[in-house]
DNA sequence: ATTAAAATTGACCAATTGGTCAGGTTTTGC
DNA sequence: GCAAAACCTGACCAATTGGTCAATTTTAAT
C-alpha cells in the first residue's frame, strides 16, 4: 500500500471515535492537502510551487488535488485564508483600557510564538508581501488598514493620557511585524549567526526580550527583565 | 528592428565615448542580463523565474542569457554575489573608536537607504532566506557569521566602557536588518497602511528615524529627533 | 585585408507544467 | 438494500520549461 493510505488512515484512527460523519473525508483531505500546500507554497513561492509536489507531499494523486480545490490558485487563495485568519485577532490584547507596556509586550511575545510555531504560514505570506500582493491587495487596504487605524487610536489616547509617548503606529507595527516575523522567515540566517541550525526555545526567548525592550523603551515606557 | 538592438545600444551610445573597448560587448550584456535577472528573481523566486522572462526584459534573445551565463542557477549565484558586494562593508561604520549612538543611528539609515534604492536586491535576498539559503549557506556560516562576532565585540568594548548597556548584538543586528528590509521586501504592505500607493521619501525617513529612537533608546543611548 | 575569437540566434529537444475527463469505487440517506 | 451523491484516479493534453547546437555575423588584432 502507498504511504498515503496509511497517513490518511493514521489521521483518524488512534482514537476510533466519530470515523465515519457525514463529511469527514472531505474534511479530512482538504486538512491534508491544505497542509501539504502551505509547506510547498513556503518553500518554492506561487510559482515554483507545483500541484505534482502538494499531491505528493499529502500522500494524495494530483488529480485529487484539483479534485477538491479546483486550480493550484484557488488552493493558494485558501492556504492565505487560513494564514490571516491565524494572525488577526492577536491585537485584541491592545485596547484602551489595558496598560501600554503589558500589552505590547503580551503582543510581541505573542507574535514571537506565531513565528516559532507556524514558520511556513509566515513564509507564505512573505511570498505574497514581496510578489506584491496579487491575492492579498484588497485584505490589506481594507481590513488591515482600518484595523491598524483603530489600534492607532488605542495608542493616541494612551499617549494623550500620558501614559506613552507619542509614535507613528504604522511604523510602530511595521517594526514589531518586521522583528517577529523575521525569526520565521530568515530562520535560517539567525540560525547561522547562533552557530546552530535550528533555533532553540531560548533563542526565540531571548529575541522576543529583546524587542519587547526596544518598543518598550522606544515609547518611554519602562523595561524591566523578566 | 527588434528593441533588444534599440535598447543596447542606448546603453552607450548616449555620449560616443569608449563605444569599442575590448569586451565592452560582453560588459553590456551581462549588465543587461543581471539587471533583468534580479527583477524577475525579485518578483518571481527562483524557481518562479524563468529564462526566457529574463531574456525578453533584457532585450535579448534566451540564448544569449545562455551564452553569457550557462545556466539559470549560475546566473542566480551571480545576481546573489552582486548583492551581497552592495550590502557588505556599510557595516564599517560600527567601530570601537566611533560614538555608538551615532555609529548605530548612521548604520541604520543607510541600511534603510538600500531599502529605498535597491528594494529588487532585498526582495532576491528575502527570496533566498525563505527557501533556506541553498546558495548561501556557507556565505552565512562563514562570512557573515564571524564578520558578526566582530562587531559583537566592538559592542561590548563599548558596553565594557559604559559607553551604552548591553545588548545581545545578534538580535540587535537581527531587528536593524529585520526593519530595515522590511521597507523593501513589505513594501506593498506599508503602502497599504499609509494609503499610498509608492512609498514616499517621507516615509522612509519617518521609519529610519522610528527605528533609530527604538533602538537607541533600547540600548540605553540618547535619542533626539533630526 | 586577413583571420581567429567573440557574439548571435532560430530551431530544436526532452522533461515538466496545470488542468481535464471518463469510468470506476465508496459513502450516504432513506 | 438501493439509488444518488460523493469520491477517486490513471491516462491524457497542450503549453511551457531549461538547455543545446550548428550555422552565421560581428569584432579585434595583426
Amino acid at each position: 500500500m502507498s504511504e498515503a493510505v496509511t497517513k490518511a488512515a493514521e489521521a483518524k484512527d488512534q482514537d476510533g471515535k466519530e470515523e465515519s460523519s457525514p463529511g469527514h473525508i472531505r474534511i479530512r483531505n482538504r486538512a491534508l492537502i491544505l497542509d501539504a500546500a502551505e509547506q510547498v507554497f513556503a518553500t518554492q513561492g506561487y510559482r515554483g510551487a507545483t500541484t505534482a509536489a502538494i499531491a505528493e507531499k499529502a500522500g494524495l494523486p494530483k488529480a485529487n488535488v484539483h479534485y477538491y480545490f479546483g486550480t493550484k490558485e484557488a488552493l493558494y487563495r485558501a492556504v492565505l485564508e487560513d494564514i490571516l485568519g491565524l494572525w488577526l485577532g492577536e491585537l485584541d490584547r491592545i485596547t484602551e483600557a489595558g496598560d501600554p507596556a503589558v500589552a505590547l509586550a503580551d503582543y510581541i511575545r505573542a507574535k514571537m510564538r506565531h513565528s516559532r510555531e507556524r514558520p511556513l504560514a509566515s513564509k507564505v505570506y512573505a511570498h505574497e508581501m514581496i510578489r506584491g500582493a496579487r491575492h492579498t491587495r484588497d485584505f490589506l487596504k481594507n481590513e488591515l488598514r482600518s484595523l491598524v487605524k483603530e489600534k492607532a487610536k488605542v495608542l493616541e489616547a494612551w499617549a494623550a493620557a500620558g501614559r506613552m509617548e507619542s509614535v507613528d503606529p504604522v511604523h510602530l507595527f511595521s517594526v514589531i511585524w518586521a522583528a517577529t516575523q523575521h525569526y520565521a522567515d530568515f530562520e535560517v540566517q539567525v540560525g547561522a549567526l547562533v552557530g546552530r541550525r535550528q533555533l532553540a526555545a531560548k533563542d526565540y526567548d531571548d529575541a522576543a526580550e529583546t524587542i519587547v525592550r526596544m518598543v518598550l523603551k522606544g515609547c518611554g515606557l519602562n523595561y524591566k527583565a523578566p
